[in-house]
DNA sequence: GTGAAAGCGCTAACAT
DNA sequence: ATGTTAGCGCTTTCAC
């Protein structure tokens, strides 16, 4: 070690290099300036290899690239990532993983390569990371699926009280009669957005009978309002009294309910006020601007990379954490 | 090392793990059983330590990540990289450079974290990367611009050579007489464009002598079209027939330049057929949809990760590889 | 507070 | 064809 050559040790140098404590302030200054001078750069294999640790955590995401880029939810969460580990003295780095063959990220991973990785995706059906979990500290994000999981690490954002929270919000508003228009029900984002309206409703003494569903695309949220509307009229109300809000479990299906409610002569908010879910690119833009929950992926990236950090210093942070959502009100409701 | 205990030294071991040749047949087989029983992955951290390679090349995006994401350029440039780079054995590495501290980058890049980089970026005014091609080899892609960069290594879209091909079909077409709305001189997109217009005409031995500036925005294609309809008219010539044919510098002049046409009463392509450059997003949607000269991102960055990994090899490619283009041809022309 | 010595897990001559 | 011997450049007990 060249640096050496500033009149102490290697092992000073490396006190010094690492900001370790006890070393006199002749010594460390002298060990700066030789740094400066010799541009001092340590090897990061070698000291890896000595402390067994890397400062670098990979970020995976399971799929080709042009769905990373084409595909608004990954740069949020790339960038709130990036954004949390600037804070700190990790590095990071992306694995676009399905861009190479699956076990060459395996082994990259297994390799010693990272001190932790992140992994983030849409669908978890891929099974390919849960193994690595014993070996390497992995903390999942998105919309976990596999019950498997249970011994993982997660962040995810709170559909349950982010659907509570939007529903009370129609009540709050004077609404009484809310219906809504719930997702598939095989999927997180479906069962606890539905559960999250039934949570508002009861906890308001409302009942909560008025439910219709649909498989988050805009033709399905225009005909599950159809079927809405129809059970409402055979009640025998007049048109519209027997509704006046509905939380609908996508901003897809949202602008669906909302043609099918303006066919049919009814006003939005003035008859039928209605809440979204998602905030999604075309939330602002229809008419009306819809009221929605808005989906935070930046904080979805920055949480995941703050619960890595942590289990990499020791620490043991709740294996699930939910991050709350808030209401991005429109003129919808 | 646990795989030894498979009968075979350590050297031998290494020896199989890493694809040697002079090894026996038998030797061979049990090692590679003992590397399946023991679920063994090598060290990389040790291997490069050894070896003083890492098989890791990084691809450094200097721009934001929201930039990168939104951008439509750098998708295909990634896409492509990590093609080329999955027929090999070096691992991929984006980082995305100004979302961290610049000296955190550089520390990664000398920290014997890679074995190459690759550089991309649209402005060529960041001088972060030039100091560090002398301690690792570095290929620049997209857009060049600084004069010291004389001794790196380049990969370049042939921007000549493509307007050249432009115009040769607007000559094959029947037209004679043909305009170009050119680009800001002060890039080499710019510049080149208009050298290879100049040579398609003078090899045809037709007069290059209409041309208009633009600044590569649509209102500014469109003023220039309107000062070349200005000029050809002064020369006496009936309307249409002292022009029947443009080439444009980039698609989004190419859109301006064909609303002043219409304006005018002029049919494009029947008065004066338009070719532009870029096949941008919006090129085949516009009326009547643009020939164009389609700008080859992906394989920019296929071939920037080839001249690295040849350099690697040790091989020495040409400083400066361009890229042939292709042209789109759709109603325009 | 600081130096000496012992590796981290692997590869690469050099022998054999 | 295979084993032996040295390190790669750093961190880290352990003495002093």
């Amino acid at each position: 070690m060249v640096a050496a050559a500033a009149g102490v040790s290697r092992a000073t140098v490396s006190r010094v290099v690492n900001g370790s404590t006890s070393v006199a302030p002749e010594a460390a200054a002298a060990v700066h300036a030789a740094v400066e001078a010799l541009n001092y750069v340590p090897n990061r294999m070698a000291r890896s290899l000595a402390s067994r640790r890397t400062d670098v955590i990979a970020l995976i995401v399971p799929e080709s690239t042009s769905t990373v880029f084409a595909d608004p939810f990954f740069a949020p969460v790339v960038r709130g990532v990036a954004r949390a580990l600037s804070d700190t003295d990790y590095t990071l780095n992306l694995l676009i993983a399905s861009e190479s063959r699956p076990e060459k990220t395996r082994r990259y991973l297994l390799g010693g390569n990272v001190d932790g990785a992140l992994v983030v995706s849409h669908h978890a059906s891929d099974h390919s990371y849960l193994g690595l979990g014993d070996t390497l500290p992995i903390v999942f994000g998105g919309r976990p699926v596999n019950p498997e999981l249970a011994d993982a690490w997660f962040v995810d954002v709170d559909n349950r009280a982010s659907a509570r929270l939007a529903t009370e919000h129609l009540l709050a508003r004077g609404r009484t009669r809310i219906a809504t228009i719930a997702g598939r029900q095989d999927m997180p984002a479906g069962i606890d957005r539905l559960e999250g309206w039934r949570d508002a409703l009861g906890a308001a003494g409302a009942p909560a009978d008025r439910v219709e569903f649909g498989d988050f695309t805009q033709a399905s949220g225009a005909a599950a309002m159809e079927r809405l509307l129809a059970a409402t009229e055979s009640t025998g109300a007049a048109t519209g009294t027997g509704l006046d809000g509905v939380f609908v479990a996508n901003d897809q299906m949202a602008a669906g309910a909302i043609r099918t409610l303006l066919s049919h002569g009814l006003s939005v908010p003035g008859d039928v006020a209605v809440v979204g879910y998602d905030d999604d690119t075309f939330a602002a833009t229809i008419t009306p601007p819809l009221t929605t929950v808005h989906q935070p992926s930046a904080e979805l990236g920055a949480q995941m990379a703050q619960v890595l950090v942590r289990r990499l210093a020791g620490d043991t942070p709740p294996h699930r954490t939910l991050i709350p959502t808030h209401l991005v009100e429109r003129d919808s409701s």
